[in-house]
DNA sequence: ACATATATGATAGTAAAACTACTATATTTG
DNA sequence: CAAATATAGTAGTTTTACTATCATATATGT
């Protein structure tokens, strides 16, 4: 992907902000410095207060683009999803097996994300850790149904629906592709947070990336009943 | 099971809480109030002063049983767990067949939860819904490793381990054991989430209960691997 | 060039949440 | 039955989440 993506913005559902922060430097500073900070301390601890003060700026400035750090959490979860989504998409181009498409679909969503240079002011292996960690939050509360019904999960849907897509064309009947789905993004995060604090709950196998190879396992086989 | 349990006792590691809660009145009201309350307004709408003005005692009183909300939102989840365990304990007895007792060991992680009259003051129905939308927050949080050291995933690890051991009895190579447990059932929580809040990310088969039929299916294809 | 809109910054204030310290009362026990 | 102990209630403090106000800086349009 190297350069290719340099004049390409990540569109976020413009109610979940007050002003756009790709819009301004400022804007850019908040989202930076948010990830920067929620990685460190992490989301309970994190407060507009603690971010102003990192990216010398005011709280009242950061008012200004996010009416509160709930929806600061959802604007940076909702661009990892438009970000996962254009991937998937790049990758799977002139790919022509189903299968394949599937593997390379399911290996997106599962591995473990590098540092590139692209979007610049967003460090993608902080924000993947945040994912892990953070992003269930926006939608395991009492706003959620609200929050649904002004659009701020479609972004999670389309990229569900695309990997639906390849699974349906190789099995057309199968019943459950929307579960097996969202199964193995959750699934995945949820693997690679235990690995790291609570390894009894996982297998980590020495020579493999396990999570991937049994979410990519999973996919083919499953689809099959 | 009926009333075969009413002079059991779940027991929570008691690090969890400063005094026990089974202990006294207050502390079963506590522990009554706290799950209807969650219930109905959700973990971060949930405070000490709410929760003692619905059991009609003072905060400072709350406080004596339990550190913060988190703890107190810890503990439930662990009573959920040491319950899990038990009632698979229970519905395996005598059952002799590995894949009948996975069969088991799954529906019964799975399936959906029906009040009963064991353990009076705890509401099941209402502790299954705050455990599918609140228990993981228990760990996605910067004090998971604290907390580790501290023993309090401990049931949880007894739970997977136990349906981990049934897995291992089946295929007694199969590399992913806990992977696929604990995807189970943390994944049956997100597709019961899903159903009701977010049905585009799930599928919903008239005459069935897809979330227990597809986790079930799962875990007897996936152990042949 | 100058008026005006827009963005940011600094400061102060409010309401609720999270937690602590102290006082009062009930119960137990020596 | 007095002293010790457990439990409940009252009144604070600090922090968080947010709002309001005003000052200043920068950009834009005519």
């Amino acid at each position: 992907m190297d350069n290719l993506l340099s004049n390409i913005k990540i569109k976020v559902n413009d109610k979940v902000f007050i002003k756009d922060p790709e819009s301004s430097e400022l804007g850019k500073r908040i989202v930076q410095g948010t990830i920067g900070l929620i990685d460190e301390i992490g989301f309970e601890q994190f407060t507009f207060k603690k971010l102003a003060k990192e990216i010398k700026t005011s709280e009242a400035s950061i008012y200004r683009y996010f009416d509160s750090k709930h929806h600061l959490l959802v604007y940076i979860t909702l661009w990892y999803w438009g970000w996962m989504e254009y991937r998937i998409v790049f990758k799977l181009m002139n790919i022509e097996s189903a299968e394949e498409r599937l593997t390379i679909a399911v290996k997106t969503l599962t591995e473990v994300i590098e540092e590139d240079k692209d979007f610049n002011h967003i460090n993608k292996v902080k924000l993947h850790r945040i994912v892990i960690r953070e992003s269930s939050k926006i939608y395991l509360n009492k706003s959620v149904d609200n929050e649904n019904s002004e659009g701020f999960f479609l972004a999670y849907k389309r990229l569900v629906e695309r990997v639906v897509k390849i699974i349906l064309e190789i099995n057309p009947t199968y019943k459950y592709p929307h579960m097996l789905v969202s199964t193995i993004i959750e699934g995945a995060h949820h693997q690679r947070y235990f690995a790291k604090h609570l390894p009894r709950l996982t297998d980590i196998v020495n020579g493999e990336d396990a999570v991937t190879t049994f979410y990519q396992k999973m996919a083919l086989t499953q689809l099959k009943d």
